[in-house]
DNA sequence: ACTCGATAGTTGGTATTACGAACCATCTCA
DNA sequence: TGAGATGGTTCGTAATACCAACTATCGAGT
């Protein structure tokens, strides 16, 4: 969290450890706002939006969603419940272990979410204009990486 | 929004300007939910972190507030209601324009803050390093520039 | 094969989050 | 001194989110 910490103590954990974290955090909230404007524009709540851009290319348990987004898996249910209802994601019950049920995107749910990617790339550019075009793609593979690929 | 595009178009808008805003879109989602899972632990929700984390350094009006999050002015009156209630943030009428009212962090409020910011910190560890201290330095140093200082 | 504890997901009840519309107060400026 | 615009709040409603309780299935161990 935070943004700038006027109380920066002076020695970290991590050399380096504090400023990327207050980054990321800033960051997070910049994008989220964006996020949370475009997605209205959609009908779609922020968590709505979180929901469909983790499951964009992969399908994932009921547990696994709630777990990546940091939510109980009560949540989970009438999210996706609702989801399901307008068409955007598909239930199926797991085959390997019948407790549990995959939850993926529908192909309508799968163009939404390109309209909306294409509507926040409009909505950042203000922000990444701010570096050339060599920063930016330093910026995106650094990140890349640091999220696992 | 979005991941990894499967469905990349060849050409774009601005070159390397498609791969950011997906590392951005993802990064957002991870760091997202880190928040939000270290936001539960003290009974913070997404929205409450957000507005904790933007006013760490800056006294905003009430619309400001609405804009920087996304959110409508009525979202803001009783989610800003229940953070002061707990007194974590304060109000107060703006001396320039009367109708406005500044909303800041309150000495509790900064001291929260602080606890989260040290939890995410931990919390995204097993992210950040998978960057090596230089790698890091340079994230920090880009995102910064691109969020305006 | 059978029981027991753990895991996966849902349901029901409650508080928070979020929107839009209607409203009051203040500001702007013609 | 209006008239319209702007800043916030309130109200009613739907979505989001938690917890506790429940059903169903899995996995070990015996």
């Amino acid at each position: 969290m935070s943004v700038k910490p006027h109380t920066t103590r002076a020695a970290e954990t991590q050399p380096g450890g504090e400023a990327i974290v207050d980054a990321l955090a800033q960051c997070a909230f910049v994008v989220t706002g964006a996020l949370t404007r475009v997605g209205a524009e959609h009908d779609l709540s922020l968590t709505q939006l979180r929901v469909l851009g983790i499951l964009r290319d992969r399908t994932l348990k009921m547990s696994e969603l709630a777990d990546f987004l940091g939510l109980e898996r009560s949540t989970m249910s009438g999210l996706v419940e609702r989801a399901e209802r307008r068409g955007l994601l598909q239930r199926a019950r797991n085959p390997v272990d019948s407790r549990a049920i995959d939850v993926s995107m529908t192909a309508a749910g799968l163009v939404l979410a390109e309209g909306v990617r294409k509507d926040l790339e409009h909505a950042l550019a203000p922000v990444t204009s701010r570096l050339n075009a060599d920063e930016r793609r330093t910026v995106a593979r650094l990140l890349q990486r640091m999220l696992g690929r």
